[in-house]
DNA sequence: TGGATAAGCGGAACCGTGTTCCGTATCGTT
DNA sequence: AACGATACGGAACACGGTTCCGCTTATCCA
């Protein structure tokens, strides 16, 4: 309970590490070799393990300060925009903006490593709530269609994130765009898709 | 030119391994180790490497007749359903069908590693020629806004498809369905997304 | 200020996995 | 049967993540 503060050289190696991962990620990705980010830093491969445990924890602390800005400006998205959906699809432009431009981030997200759970959690946990938030007004608004989950929508858009930014031919955030504009509800609807159940698997 | 025949012995491992392969991935996923493919068809690694120079070669030799099957239904459905979308949407349901069965392929897909290269390849040679023919017949009918590519949409497919079948949470197939559906022409358009230009990256 | 003690550090060593290479075994042919 | 070509097995190497322990250094107290 008490905050036993720890040592001066700790702390300064913390910040320093923090500053060499950041510069990594964007020279060679979030999968650079943690022995890279030990020689930028010029400390040993053993006092990034020391403060931080996995990769994911790393990420996080690099990361930390954008996630939060991104969830937190959801709100003043909801006041600001013309409409809901529109509101949606601004925030959500910001978050595919964030991802396309970290490296092997979205990659790192929607993997099934272990190394990568805490990242996942921490992005979820984040994000998911800020993310419902808008859709829920939108869904109220008419805007969106009913049944659409937050999570699902997100691991939708991370994923459409992955590989972007290394393939000219590729633009995530159209295609993205696509998707947005198909959460609207159908006018006519002769497809039945609203609340999906449909898909036939056993 | 000429077909200096295999020796009998190298023919039987081939197909072997293509078995032995096969129950491997299903088992655990398109990364299992190559070690652990040896074992189980009993040969030793630079067997595997013989034959199948890259992990993508081997892939792509246990999935090729899937993709071509998948491939080859395209015109089929183009005449059997009731619309040019809705034929577009069946033949990706087809294919969202078989990347989510296959447990790491929809990742290696995207993957830039160098290793699964060819079998991006195979993958976009194979399936985006039938996925063009759909969509250029749906795009003509006016069921699909002008300017979407085949070749993204198909790297957005796969890209919806990672992860699926290990998330409960996460149902690509749905999530698809959105995208699909987000293909449509829009209405009274107020939020221009046609040919898409205007991401405002430089 | 100087010494004791705990906190922190570096990097060698270990492990798992992809990949290469070459001595040996097997096939097909004469 | 014998020989040359073909194919095989698996040891050895490369590489990156992770652990561990002897050494260094900050901090505290007398």
């Amino acid at each position: 309970m008490a905050a036993p503060r720890k040592r001066a050289d700790a702390r300064r190696n913390e910040q320093t590490l923090l500053d060499a991962a950041g510069a990594a990620f964007v020279a060679a990705g979030v999968d650079v070799p943690v022995r890279d980010i030990a020689a930028r830093a010029g400390v040993g491969v053993g006092t990034i393990y020391r403060h931080f445990p996995t990769r994911a924890d790393l990420v996080v602390a690099v990361y930390r300060h954008q996630v939060e800005a991104c969830a937190e400006a959801a709100p003043a998205l909801l006041e600001s925009a013309a409409g809901a959906h529109e509101a949606l699809a601004r925030w959500i432009d910001l978050f595919v903006d964030f991802l396309v431009t970290k490296h092997g981030l979205a990659e790192a997200l929607q993997s099934d490593d272990a190394t990568y759970q805490t990242l996942h959690v921490y992005f979820l946990d984040r994000l998911v709530p800020a993310c419902a938030h808008l859709l829920a007004a939108a869904t109220a608004a008419g805007e969106v269609r009913p049944g659409v989950q937050a999570y699902e929508l997100m691991r939708g858009i991370g994923n459409l994130c992955i590989g972007a930014g290394r393939d000219p031919q590729y633009d995530a955030r159209r295609v993205v765009g696509y998707l947005i504009d198909g959460l609207r509800p159908r006018p006519q609807s002769d497809r039945r898709l609203g609340t999906g159940g449909e898909s036939g698997q056993t």
